[in-house]
RNA sequence: CGGAAAGUAGCUUAACUUGGUAGAGCGCUACGUUCGGGACGUAGAGGUUGCAGGUUCAAAUCCUGUCUUUCCGACCA
């Protein structure tokens, strides 16, 4: 590879964060604002989001979910009144306590998540089974004062969606609460194409005021973990201390069983660090906003009627493309077009031309391919479910050559001083094994997987060597 | 929030040590020539040196504070 085709990138294995925050800026998704940790979403960056939520917003509303749109502030009282979540969130709030010139009398947080806002609002619209389930989902802003920020990863203003079911069974409350993580899932590994785990959270690890935590696991390529998503029940915890009720059908009162589940924009950043090369951004087909990048070298009659018969092929198939006719060398736009993480890209020249033919290049291989321009439309469709097939394929294979599965603590530490990625292990169920390898190690525990999880081996822990309960995944995290 | 570094045109930076008219490259605009891996010519636009104080006849330069960014920890989606 030339060296002036990588100039304004850090190689990704040179240093992993620069990498990261130089194609975040130079494919356009990003501008840093002059306020810490909220970002300039860019139109690029903002077009992928909108394709997110298009394709789950679709998901759920197949699922019965209805959007709502509630406050964005939550009076200190209302954030209080669940206990664990209060404890949970108050370190990470942001408070409004003037209204103009004059003081609150009671203060006001901008949230960091609507449980409270929910729960409020429920307490209204529910008094019988009949009015149960309700399904709602949001997607708003949140805030959430982050110590340390970065673009995407980690922000304290938050673009998301938040869903926020009600309950007549405890079943239908957990099924739902897995229905939802399996939609994140789907759409991780169909759609962004991010091989990911999913399991279960530790006590220490879930949500505030949960009973239980579920999330999707994804490996970033320098090994270190990043939760994509979230589901959690609640069980009857916010709606007892809301006191929420309803008739079920025996006429006896009952809280209802809640859930509640979200992505964020993080999921973009995730998208960068599992994909992404030294040459900049490689965004899988079914995400990306523009899927082929059409550029003409020159200017020629020849050129013009080539372009016009494949703009209208891509036009018939509904596929998205964009055509660079700036006046720029076709070397400036190969690289901008490989900045950006076009999936294809469509070289129509002269040269080609003579020999009937145009080339056709795969964003994520760079391998080139000559077609005519009536098999162009072929070609890209079959190139378009390749590569996103191809990308999963490779995410996968890396992600699991960078898991490691050792047999004593000593093997362990020596992994996760050397080795990046995910380790995996007995453990016994007790959170002071937890901390002790968070404290010795630096790492968390990801998940409990939902399969594969019974211990293996001598069965014991392999931090305090009882009996172990369950496997576990461990890693660094962002 | 602790520890470290940085902030000068859109970007990369020079001038800062030793105070004295802020300079360049890239990018941008217009016109022309080009076009198969980051083109070239000519002409041009673009700066209260992050912000606020202080020292001084004089501050990009010295001092204090503050904000933002980056890296490393702690906290967290």
């Amino acid at each position: 590879m030339n060296d002036k085709q990588v100039k304004e990138i850090t190689s990704k294995d040179k240093d992993f964060a620069k990498w990261y925050t130089d194609v975040v800026k130079k494919a356009d998704l990003v501008d840093y604002s002059s306020v810490k940790g909220s970002m300039i979403i860019r139109p690029y960056g903002y077009a992928i989001w909108e394709n997110i939520q298009k394709i789950l917003d679709k998901e759920f509303k197949k699922t019965n979910h209805e959007n709502v749109q509630m406050p964005m502030l939550i009076p200190e009282s209302l954030l209080q009144v669940e206990k664990d979540h209060v404890k949970g969130f108050a370190p990470e709030v942001a408070w409004v306590t003037l209204g103009g010139n004059n003081k609150l009398e009671e203060k006001m947080c901008i949230r960091p998540t609507s449980e409270t806002l929910f729960c409020d609002h429920f307490k209204k619209i529910i008094s019988s089974y009949r009015d149960l389930p309700i399904l709602y989902n949001q997607w708003c802003t949140i805030v959430r004062w982050e110590k340390t920020t970065r673009p995407f990863l980690r922000s304290r203003e938050i673009l998301w969606q938040e869903g926020h079911t009600m309950h007549a069974t405890k079943e239908d409350a957990m099924k739902e609460t897995l229905r939802m993580l399996k939609i994140y899932e789907d759409f991780q590994k169909n759609v962004l194409a991010i091989p990911v785990f999913t399991g279960e959270k530790t006590n220490k690890e879930k949500f505030a005021g949960a009973e239980k935590t579920y999330s999707i696991e994804a490996m970033m390529y320098d090994g270190v973990a990043l939760q994509n998503a979230t589901s959690h029940y609640f069980g009857q915890g916010f709606s007892k201390a809301f006191d929420i009720k309803f008739l079920n059908q025996d006429n006896k009162l009952e809280n209802p069983y809640q859930t509640s589940w979200g992505a964020t924009t993080r999921m973009i950043g995730s998208i960068v660090m599992v994909h992404g090369d030294d040459r900049g951004l490689v965004l899988p087909p079914r995400i990306a906003p523009i899927k082929v990048m059409i550029i003409p070298i020159g200017n020629d009659e020849k050129i013009d009627k080539a372009l016009k018969e494949i703009k209208e092929d891509l036009d018939n198939c509904k596929i998205t493309y964009k055509v660079d006719d700036s006046n720029k060398t076709p070397g400036f736009k190969f690289a901008n077009a490989e900045v950006k993480g076009y999936p294809i890209r469509i070289e129509i020249g002269k040269k080609d031309l003579e020999n009937e033919c145009i080339t056709i290049v795969r964003r994520d291989t760079l391998e080139k391919t000559k077609v005519s321009v009536s098999d162009a439309i072929i070609k890209v469709n079959e190139l378009l479910i390749n590569i996103q097939n191809d990308m999963y394929k490779r995410a996968l294979e890396r992600r699991d050559n960078m898991i490691y599965y050792p047999n004593t603590y000593d093997e362990m530490k020596e992994i996760a001083e050397n080795k990046p990625g995910f380790i995996y292990t007995n453990w016994c169920g007790n959170e002071k094994c937890e901390n002790k390898i968070k404290e010795d190690l630096g790492l968390k525990s990801r998940c409990i997987p939902f399969e594969g999880a019974d211990p293996t081996g001598d069965k014991k822990c392999i931090c305090c060597g009882k009996d172990a309960k369950t496997k576990i995944y461990w890693a660094k995290q962002y």
